[in-house]
DNA sequence: CCATTAAGTTTCGAGTCGAAACCATGAAGA
DNA sequence: TCTTCATGGTTTCGACTCGAAACTTAATGG
């Protein structure tokens, strides 16, 4: 019973062996390289400090450092938020972009046909298992409405590009499990 | 199509999210958490420094100084092996035992009924897309062996143990997967 | 307004990280 | 056997990460 998580951490580790090679690769921290690969899929709700924060469980002050070096790297920007004065966005650039996509390419996805279903299962499952925040993406959210063809955040009330809905969402609820 | 990649860092991040928050109330290191967990489920061939090392991606030095840390903390013990008078093996104390199950713990495995089937999935494709060392268990790998009912290794030619079958080998060798 | 809360930044000390030098032990060849 | 080389680990160093806590600035609410 315990050996999902057996297996769950054998995954991560595999997966988070090759990232920290990219990394290295790149001359970048294991953490610089993820926060990139998070704020690539963050929508506008999630590209903040404090969003990072909570995504990869680390204290505000450590993330705002590694903001710092790679705003300093060139690898992202921060513009702060019109309506809110104190929060920035944080925008992964076309240098930072590049990283990434070199980060996620994966060496084959050849002879792992339903490998991606598999995945897509596994996450649901954790999704519902954890007790932390969800960062899903829009489409399976609690509120997330469609009216009239128009896509519309029940929560923040306002209407959702294609793009935003496919991305990563911190207010993100999963839709419960029928059972 | 790097959508797997993407699924994979997604799960891959919210499992760590949580290695973390146990590790920070252990008081340990994210790093010294990992390294227990794997030195809690490696066989004989595999609880060194250097299999540490490649299994996570990390400098042989590096790794030297996290397993001092665990040593002095109480949670290893190192003792040098019987042949090779330059390895060291690794085994995790009671009290480290302790750690690695309240980390792999797992919140909710009732809900989940597939998880582990699917996750069983991921690893087999992962092993075989990954350029790197598969660190699979004994019962997977290429070298295993059953000559009269009893388990050997193909490859250093010593009989295994049942408990050392169940356990990840570095020297893990998948079994080709049919096409 | 003033107090409170919230988002980010800064500072500091402990620890991680990789690179490189180093120390053993084992193996292979002359 | 005496070298020489390879291998498993440790040590040292400088750059960076980490969390905690103090701090800055901006929104909120009597």
């Amino acid at each position: 019973m315990s050996d999902a998580h057996r297996l769950l951490e054998r995954i991560s580790a595999l997966f988070r062996a090759q990232l920290r090679r990219v990394s290295t690769e790149h001359g970048l921290k294991l953490v610089q390289l993820e926060a990139l690969v998070y704020l690539d899929s963050a929508n506008r709700y999630s590209d903040t400090p404090l969003a990072l924060a909570e995504y990869l469980a680390l204290t505000k002050g450590t993330v705002s450092q590694t903001l710092k070096a790679l705003e300093s790297s060139g690898l992202i920007t921060k513009t702060p938020d019109e309506q809110d004065r104190r929060v920035q966005h944080c925008a992964v650039t076309a240098e930072g972009a590049a990283i990434v996509a070199d980060a996620l390419r994966i060496p084959a996805d050849d002879g792992a046909p339903g490998l991606e279903s598999a995945l897509r299962s596994v996450l649901r499952s954790l999704q519902h298992s954890a007790d932390a925040r969800t960062f899903g993406v829009c489409n399976s959210c609690l509120h997330h409405q469609i009216e009239g063809g128009r896509a519309r955040c029940g929560l923040t009330g306002e209407p959702l590009r294609k793009a935003d809905r496919v991305k990563i969402c911190r207010e993100h609820e999963p839709v419960p499990l029928r059972t």
